[in-house]
DNA sequence: TTTGCTGCAAACGCTTTGCACATTC
DNA sequence: GAATGTGCAAAGCGTTTGCAGCAAA
């Protein structure tokens, strides 16, 4: 289990504090799940792991989590295949997401970092498009898919 | 309308039949829309256009279409929202999404052509991941929408 | 006490499937 | 005539919503 720096508890509460939102056992253990976990589960995987300690919890509480956290920008939501998953990690980085088993792997953003200025400038210019994000997905197989 | 050189109803119908495919009024009618059309449409878009043309034809025929035509290489499905989109380019080059109308621009590869052997290389040495494809994707506002 | 959250259930949007009929080759 | 595609309807999956009751501040 690789803990994630920027999402901890503590960061966590702070924020929520700040957004004046309430602190629940639920979201502490969605959190707590999301901090410890490098996968980007889904909405789905997050449900499953925690049904054990809250039997009674819904989707509908997973999902207004994800909002919320996501709205306070301490995780980032990320379409890389058929479901949404939650990235808890909110550095600048890419992924590798592998087309057989679905794993996805956080790469350290690679040389021309956040978005080159003269990438950014040719896009800007030319197409009269202003780049807020920059996604870069490498897709093909990991480690024990090969 | 701009014409995507790539797919035009006679490469099409080659593929086709080098794929022991059949060639129908539906398919045709499809390819020729995504041929002229570079707004990367989804099923839907698909569908309500040709509703007229064929007022008797189902999402089912629409998806097998792009179905048969992506196993055959003449389109590259895209996540890039909501629902899946389809490109008619098969060329690499990368896309801007409007976060505010969800217009999708084609970009010409930028400088560090198809992922750069260099981060290849790294992603594969350091992370044994067999680097297929890359996409990336530049999330922010177009023209219309600043 | 106020405000916001949870849990439930139902609805939603997009995609896939199974099967009888029609079409292309 | 054999192989393949179409249209229809139903089901599937992931996500969102409305609302009554409950919990945190």
């Amino acid at each position: 289990m690789v803990a994630v720096p920027h999402l901890t508890p503590d960061s966590m509460l702070e924020a929520l504090k700040q957004a004046g939102l309430k602190r629940t056992p639920q979201r502490m253990a969605i959190v707590r799940e999301l901090a410890t976990d490098a996968s980007h589960p889904t909405a789905q995987d997050l449900f499953e792991r925690l049904r054990g300690a809250f039997p009674t919890m819904s989707f509908a509480t997973v999902y207004n989590t994800l909002d919320a956290l996501t709205k306070i920008g301490l995780v980032r939501p990320l379409r890389l295949g058929g479901a949404l998953r939650f990235d808890p990690n909110a550095k600048p980085h890419h992924h590798a997401v592998c087309d057989r088993c679905g794993t996805v792997i956080d790469l350290p953003i690679p040389s021309p970092s956040p978005t080159s200025p003269s990438v950014r400038k040719t896009i800007e210019e030319t197409f009269h498009f202003e780049v807020h994000t920059e996604e870069r997905t490498y897709r093909g197989l990991c480690g024990r898919c090969i």
